[in-house]
DNA sequence: TAGTGGTCTAGACCACGTC
DNA sequence: ACGTGGTCTAGACCACTAC
């Protein structure tokens, strides 16, 4: 169930993204709003300050709304998003391939936020392949304290579908530390490096709802298939 | 003047900075909160909610907030922060060596997002140099319809300070691509390189408050200085 | 001056966690 | 049952923009 914020949110980004409101355009006033949608002027500004954030429009006081040129949709760093959500949003037409699933320690030297040592751990390791070619390896340690066992399925359908609907855990949020790389000679194997090319790494620590500590991930891609974008806000300090 | 919810949330921040409040605790309930700081509810939510989304605390519906644990201040990929203050924040004791300001054309071909050809503009270069090593080149491009000069001491000390504070602008947002390239030979001579290493490319596109185009910039990052993190929510699609 | 967004309030009802 | 956060309301006052 969605809430009223929520669903008024989702309208809005379905008239910009159908040009019912183009680029430049003034959104219907706040106090349009509440009357259009039957609101209160606080849960309209809740809609509206996530159509902010999210790149959608720009606000000006005494002005109002402005739709922005939307061209959005490239791979996103920031952001706690699902490969396969990702595909699924993108239309990548991306294949993945599960090289293993293992149990193993995590391996704390590479994720200097792991406090603990010899955490046990699920292993996963994929390929994920767009128009025949391996773009990103993903590795991923799923704590054995929350996740028990993981099923292939999951492993080349969603990690995030499994762990979410059918555990019934909520991934809530991560730190992520970005650097350039030289891969070892596996993913150099896998990703079929020529050269000594470096390898961009995204390596997080991902944590539940009840802020439990729940996966380490490592992504390694290709440098040059690797182009993230963002939109971001200025917050001075 | 600050609001209500930044004076609170400021005072937050604080009291977990400087260990009142520490990892794993909770923080006061709304309730508690309302009566410290004399506020009504929304008004502490809005604050507590700004402590979610930067990573102070983690909010537990039935339960509190909880502190997390932050080792937080490395150099933000997301975000919209002016170099000198990262310097301030970070304490890196960095320097700024300006190579040049002159007058030219944006290179449209390099900015994918700038649509309009022939934008004049006054060009910036600059080196951080940190320990006596250069780390990043800056590439500024600023638009000479919204700022007809620069003088030398903005570029020396703060471009974001003098737009801001002398020319009274508001920077608002941004569209950010972050690439892995190769590097010109001008970059190659000034961030020092000697073999055939790419570089971490962040290329933006920044507009004022009132939706104005104002800049467009490049920043290329040295790969063995390059580390960025990123503190991330999920927001399920 | 009228309309816009920005902030804040006091109160209501609900869903969840704890005990 | 009680306290927690999550949502929503109706109304107020202020600051800014446009005319």
């Amino acid at each position: 169930m969605l809430n009223k914020h929520e669903i008024i949110y989702r309208d809005l980004t379905q008239k910009i993204v159908h040009g019912i409101y183009q680029k430049g355009d003034l959104i219907p006033s706040e106090n349009e709003l509440c009357e259009l949608y039957g609101g209160s002027r606080e849960t309209i500004r809740k809609a509206v300050k996530d159509l902010n954030e999210n790149g959608f429009v720009q606000t000006i006081r005494g002005k109002g709304s402005i739709v922005l040129d939307l061209e959005r949709f490239v791979f996103p760093v920031s952001g706690l998003t699902s490969y396969k959500e990702l595909d699924a949003s993108l239309h990548m037409h991306s294949a993945t391939r599960v090289i293993g699933i293992s149990d193993t320690l995590v391996p704390a030297a590479k994720f200097e936020f792991a406090t603990e040592l010899d955490l046990a751990a699920t292993y996963i390791e994929r390929v994920r392949v767009v128009h025949d070619e391996p773009i990103v390896v993903d590795r991923d340690y799923l704590l054995k304290d929350v996740v028990t066992a993981v099923p292939l399925a999951a492993a080349q359908n969603s990690l995030y579908e499994y762990v979410e609907h059918d555990l019934g855990l909520e991934v809530s949020y991560a730190r992520k530390i970005i650097t350039v790389e030289q891969p070892d000679t596996e993913v150099q194997d896998l990703l079929e490096l020529t050269g000594n090319e470096p390898v961009v790494i995204v390596r997080s620590e991902v944590h539940l709802n009840d802020t439990t500590l729940f996966q380490f991930t490592e992504s390694l891609h290709r440098i040059d298939k690797f182009k993230f974008t963002d939109f971001a806000r200025r917050h001075v300090q």
